[in-house]
DNA sequence: TTTGTTACATAACAACTGTTATAAGGCAAG
DNA sequence: CTTGCCTTATAACAGTTGTTATGTAACAAA
C-alpha cells in the first residue's frame, strides 16, 4: 500500500465524518478516530488542516468529473446530455454523500475567498464539459443552432444543482423520476 | 428600544460576521465585538448558541418570504411570477448577503438533522407560495392547464436557486441580465 | 428612598481546537 | 547487526470555544 493510497484513506475518513457529523465537527482527532488510528497519521500525510480540506475538496471535483466523463462512453445524442446532467442528482448513497460534502464545503467557503476560488475552478471545469457537449450536439444538428451554449450550459447546471440541493434538504420535493423528467423536458425544448 | 429590537441587532451582527468571516469563525465573542459590546449582551438575549443560530436562520427565511410577498402587490400575470422568482437572485448586496448566509447555514446543516429540518420547513413555505402563484395563473388562463403546479414550482425554485448559487461562486457565470432571460424563457414555455 | 427588574460587563471554567516535538517500532539496504 | 527511512503513537503547547456565575450600574414602581 503506497503513501498515495494512505492519503486517500485519510481523505475518505474525513468524508465520512463530514457526512455523519458535519464539517465543523470534523477535527483532526475525529478523522483519526474514524480511521481507527491516532492523529499522528493525519498530520504525517497532511501538512495543515487546510491542506487536508483542499485535498478532500479536490476529491469532490474529481468524483463529479469522473461521473460525467463516464457517460461520455455512450453514443452522442440528447440522451447522453441528459445522462451527463443526471450525474449531479443524488440517485444513490454515494452521489448523495458527494453532494453533502460539496454543500458542506460551499457553506464553509462563505467568507473565505481562497476556498471560494477553488469552487469557482471546479464549477468552471464542469461547465466546460457541458458546454462542449452542447456544442457537439449543435454541430450534429441535434440541437437548435440559435441558442448560446454558454448560457444553456449554465442554465442546465443551475437546474440540476438546484434539484440536487432540494433532494438534500428533502423538502418533500420531487422524486428522482420527476426530477429526471424536468431535466428531460428542458433538454427537449432545446431541440 | 425594546428587547425585540435588541435581539434583531444581535442577529444582524451575527449575519455580518458570517458573511465576512464565515460561519465557523462566528463565535459569541466575534458577534459581541461586531456589536461593539461584550458577550454578556449575546448571552442575555439568547439562551444557547443554537438558539441564536436558529433565530438567525429563521431571519433568513423571513427575508426571503418578505421579498416574495412584496412583489405580490403587482397585478397578477406571468411578469409577477418572474419577478417573484428573481427575488432569489443576488441582484444587490443585501440579497447577496442573504444568499451567503443561507448557503453557510445549509452547509452547516449537513450532518445535523434538526437544522436540516428547519431548512426543509423554510423551503416548504417558499414552494407553497410559488405553487399558489402557479395555480392562480393557471386559473386565470395565463398558463397551460396540463402542467403540474407542484412539479413546476420545484423546477422553478431549483432553477433560481442554482442560478443564485452560481452567482455566489462567481463561476464566470451569467450576468444578471442573462439569468433573468433564462428564467423568463422558462416561464414563457409554461404559457 | 427603597426595591426589584432589566441590561450589560467581567471573569473564570472545562472542553476542545490545530500544531508541533519527540519517541518508538517496522523494515529494507548496506 | 547496524543504519536509516517510513510510519505511527504520545504528549504537550497555546489558543479558542460555549457556558455559567457573579457583579454592577440604570431605571421604573412602590
Amino acid at each position: 500500500m503506497g503513501q498515495r493510497d494512505r492519503r486517500y484513506e485519510v481523505s475518505e475518513a474525513a468524508w465520512r465524518v463530514i457526512v455523519r457529523e458535519g464539517l465543523d465537527r470534523t477535527s483532526m482527532r475525529a478523522i483519526a478516530h474514524e480511521l481507527a488510528c491516532t492523529t499522528g497519521v493525519v498530520t504525517h500525510y497532511f501538512r495543515d488542516k487546510q491542506d487536508l480540506i483542499l485535498f478532500a475538496l479536490h476529491q469532490v471535483t474529481q468524483a463529479l468529473l469522473q461521473g460525467m466523463r463516464a457517460v461520455q462512453q455512450q453514443p452522442l445524442g440528447c440522451d447522453r446530455l441528459v445522462a451527463m446532467l443526471l450525474t449531479f442528482l443524488p440517485l444513490d448513497t454515494k452521489q448523495r454523500d458527494i453532494l453533502k460534502v460539496w454543500v458542506a464545503f460551499l457553506g464553509y467557503a462563505v467568507g473565505r475567498p481562497e476556498l471560494m476560488a477553488e469552487h469557482q475552478r471546479s464549477a468552471g471545469e464542469l461547465r466546460a464539459l457541458v458546454m462542449a457537449e452542447l456544442q457537439a450536439l449543435q454541430g450534429a444538428q441535434y440541437l437548435r443552432a440559435d441558442l448560446d451554449p454558454a448560457v444553456e450550459a449554465n442554465a442546465l447546471l443551475a437546474l440540476v444543482n438546484g434539484l440536487g440541493l432540494d433532494s438534500l434538504i428533502q423538502a418533500q420535493c420531487l422524486n428522482l423520476e420527476q426530477q429526471q423528467q424536468v431535466v428531460q423536458r428542458y433538454v427537449e425544448r432545446l431541440q
